[in-house]
DNA sequence: ATTAAAAAAGAAAACGTTTACTTACACGGG
DNA sequence: CCCGTGTAAGTAAACGTTTTCTTTTTTAAT
């Protein structure tokens, strides 16, 4: 590799280096004539300014680090595209890190962000991050942060995320005085904080509406496209259908699809699904799935803007947590009687 | 922001900061025990390296630069992914960006790359580019460089690629062999270079076993879900159905699944689909999709291991254009004869 | 013509590291 | 006692910029 520095231009042309240097930014300080000059052989030399170097005197990166949990997940991969997109307008770049669900992983990368001394961090948290070790650290440097989707609470930090709650309960709320009264839930693993909250929200939606809550109802089996299958094929056994499914993601609703159309029975004639997850997955199903709606950009772009401003004004905007609003949005996998 | 350096540790313990750098780098230079007193400190002050000032005078900065054209592709985000985790287990980050298919966004995203100094790139070319003159500087100052996916030819770079016209010439040479003769093609737009080579495929496939080719049976129409649902309502219209339809890509699938389904038509039982695609979208579909499988994660850790090897060896390695096998793979949608 | 002010350039220092070279000292062998 | 060797430290310079402060030159005002 071959690069030409400002040296090398001013060298060329006989003059000192700070002369290029305010050349290139226009500095008012130099003659037309001679900025030019200069940018004739930049141009010749095919000069392009070391961002690092500039960075060490700036003290500003223009780059943001970004830690997820794991880029498969398409609510994520949505979610970082508009960062990344959010922040290229700001004229900013992005170091993208992936956890994959491990702390271990997290950890390592947010030291390495901070190493690399990005203006700025993103995270979203692994499943099981229990040590905050790390976070105080960053928390001690007073590098702008802020958490987005899932957060460790109580460290003060700002944050981005969904109140998965009143979601679950607004959406059942709207089914259940639509007319349906049996309502089951696929429900991941209650020990991990996203299928805690949504589980909650079942509950208290069908307690508000006078409906008992049948624990043969809740089934608890993972978050994957099998754990759906597997829980249907279990009601299904058990030859106790209900009227409606209440999935803790689309994975899981894909599962249950599948089951479903397996042993002939037909949605939304027979049975009615609803689940989490956001618009573009929920057009891949047929009949498209209806969703308690979360928005990855919307997350994706807030967290960002977040961040910026806390990167431009340290400390002063006090709000600490940013609430997306969920929307129910009926598709064609429920019947609307 | 507050960072401590080694001048800081140097000042506390009264020694240069060179035995500061030379201890924390475990230096043979420095006795044990002053190497303990100088980590001790660090450790006190929360000391975290600043890599760019390290990157400075080291010319290497441990970081590669992404270019992709999306991110809402689940297929990139797939390779982005593997990208991401190959990197991290040589020790390298990764600087991502998008281009959303624009080719002045690439431009830019490259030059910024290369500003920021970063040891390669690895790029998958926006469809329209045609402009290739960021390229010959990346040449001229050869920089370590792999296109994924798509390639602008004759540049003289290492690429990573599928070769499609082979996976198709050989998927649908096994269809035909099943017994199957009246095959339909959803194209895209024929412009592209991957619509040409698809296509280009199915030609050859038809011939080769002695089919004619019907004009009428190739429908360019584009490569979103919409499109696919277009085509086959016009095929529809025009009652000319066929025994398969041969899809550009997964989302036309996709497209099409729903416009047979809702015309009261089975897959596979009155209709078979094959298209390009990964495994892991295949899933996704009811029955499951047919594929010409592509893996991103292969191609995705395959230009990074060519790229760190070219990082490590510049100009060693002769073997140019890496052609990543793409196999057949027989799902649920088209009936096994 | 003299002086003040403005314009254009340059010099030195700084950012936080690493690398190459130098110094100081202790130790043992002859 | 001198010398060579090894150990442990330090000094100076470098990486490629920007910033702050000077200096030199030009222009304009008296």
């Amino acid at each position: 590799m071959a690069y030409h520095t400002q040296t090398d231009i001013a060298n060329k042309l006989k003059v000192s280096r700070v002369t290029v240097s305010k050349a290139l930014r226009d500095h008012p300080d130099i003659s037309f004539n001679m900025k030019r000059r200069v940018k004739e052989i930049a141009e010749e030399f095919g000069y392009t300014p070391n961002l690092i170097a500039k960075n060490l005197t700036s003290k500003k990166t223009l780059t943001i680090g970004i830690v997820v949990p794991d880029l498969e997940n398409s609510f994520f991969s949505y979610a970082v595209d508009s960062m990344v997109d959010a922040a290229s307008e700001h004229h900013y770049h992005t170091i993208l890190t992936v956890s994959r669900e491990n702390e271990q992983n997290e950890k390592y990368n947010i030291q390495s962000l901070i190493g690399m001394r990005v203006d700025g961090l993103l995270v979203c948290v692994s499943q099981r991050t229990s040590d905050s070790h790390v976070f105080e650290e960053v928390k001690k440097k007073t590098i702008p942060f802020v958490f987005f989707d899932r957060q460790l609470e109580g460290m003060g930090f700002k944050s981005v995320t969904f109140n998965d709650e009143i979601g679950a309960i607004d959406a059942l709320d709207q089914i259940i005085k639509n007319g349906y009264s049996s309502i089951a839930h696929f429900a991941g693993y209650l020990n991990v904080s996203i299928g805690q909250k949504r589980c909650k929200g079942y509950r208290i939606a069908l307690e508000k509406n006078g409906l008992k809550i049948d624990p043969a109802w809740i089934l608890e089996a993972g978050f994957e496209i099998q754990d759906g299958y597997n829980s249907f094929m279990k009601l299904y056994q058990a030859k106790k259908i209900p009227e409606i499914i209440f999935t803790v993601n689309d994975r899981v609703a894909l599962g249950a699809y599948k089951a479903i159309k397996e042993v002939g029975m037909d949605i939304p004639k027979d049975i009615g699904i609803i689940g989490f997850g956001f618009s573009e997955t929920a057009q891949m199903f047929s009949p498209t799935l209806s969703i308690i709606h979360q928005d990855p950009r919307k997350l994706g772009t807030t967290a960002l803007e977040v961040l910026i401003e806390e990167i431009q004004n340290p400390m002063q905007n006090k709000t600490r947590n940013i609430i997306i609003e969920e929307k129910f949005i009926w598709n064609n996998s429920i019947i609307k009687k």
